[in-house]
DNA sequence: TACGCTTGCCAACAAGCGTTGACCAACATG
DNA sequence: CATGTTGGTCAACGCTTGTTGGCAAGCGTA
């Protein structure tokens, strides 16, 4: 057996929860520092020497921990919208709900900014954002869809005014995107939300 | 004065246009190469290296013709959203017109893409999103806003539904997205658009 | 104490990047 | 013809990138 190889344990995050690796800290600073980065600049530019000067640690940690920066970026963008069960919210209410929980969501939690900013220039970043799409979005939306084969085409139009209004505000930073407060924000969005959830099929 | 100084003529376009300059060709063939390579691949990853090769010449022609990288985008991501005159369209059709016409122009130029996987991940190319939607955008629209001071918001909201449909349609690729047909499209989001046009302020 | 695994740093690698300057061929003009 | 300008190639520069392997100190157990 090589001396130093990675043993199991060391790419996995936790086997043995019992007892806690030393490293736990170390891994989570430098997941920590690469959100942030991958997030400020993107994929590219958003380099490992970087992320582990943020971390205050060595490169070559990043390396051991999480294999190469695909696999960091992996670890880095696994994301939960926390999609809200929508099934117990009146249905005239649910655009509304809707708007506001994505706006909060995106403002507390810089990876979704990540998540958008790799998913426009990295083909991993696009697979990602189809699979956090389809898994997270989808049930959601179907639960409350007039017709379930409709349920798709609802959720990617929700997504695309969503998405969009998030590219402006945070992303682009386009002055009056920004300048909406979040009442603003839902006043205008919601309505649109609304019609691509119930109205039917034009 | 130096032997090979790049005469102003060499950085102008075309300070002559009686006579044409034999690099014409070559200079629209490095244009034509970057706008593919920055709509496929984003700012960093598309080289000098591979536009050069795309466009067979060789790369040091790019700096001499477009200066450096930076000079080289400027170049390639010059836009022209070429927004139609809304002031003779009747007014409840404002919605649909712009829809058709940004779904058209998103698919036969491709330099849109570019402008927004640059936008998304070089402050450069943000700030040249965020000139070219002051420029272009707002005119038209305050041209048919109800209240000139609402015009900029009203814009705001209307870009983004219309890049957010194209960051989903174009970008990344989500199936449902993909799959709707221009005027499934137009049905959907003319009336979004109509209302963030026309609509009182919420 | 001695041994083995873990954590971490260091120095280096090969590859690719943007960029530069020397050099050559073709053309235009006196 | 000679001369200066333009269009183009080539080889290299300095630098940064992701990635690797070796080595030292810390810790756990026997």
């Amino acid at each position: 057996m090589p001396e130093h190889a990675p043993s199991a344990a060391d790419t996995a995050p936790d086997a043995d929860p019992a007892r806690p690796r030393r490293s736990a800290a170390t891994r989570a600073a430098i997941l920590a520092a690469a959100r942030d980065r991958f997030a400020a600049d993107g994929y590219e530019r958003a380099t490992i020497r970087a992320i582990a000067k943020d971390a205050r640690i060595d490169p070559s940690m990043v390396m051991r921990y999480y294999g190469n920066k695909e696999g960091l970026f992996a670890a880095a963008s696994e994301i939960d919208l926390r999609a809200p069960d929508l099934s117990r919210v009146p249905r005239e209410e649910l655009g509304a709900r809707l708007v506001r929980h994505f706006l909060e969501r995106w403002e507390c939690d810089e990876t979704l900014t990540a998540m958008m900013r790799v998913g426009v220039t990295n083909e991993a970043g696009a697979e990602r954002m189809r699979g956090v799409f389809a898994e997270q979005m989808g049930p959601v939306l179907a639960a409350v869809s007039p017709v379930p084969e409709e349920a798709p085409t609802r959720a990617a139009l929700i997504a695309s005014q969503i998405l969009g209004m998030a590219l402006c505000r945070y992303v682009l930073h386009l002055p009056p995107a920004v300048g909406l407060s979040h009442d603003e924000v839902v006043a205008w969005l919601a309505p649109t939300v609304q019609r691509y959830l119930t109205a039917e099929q034009p």
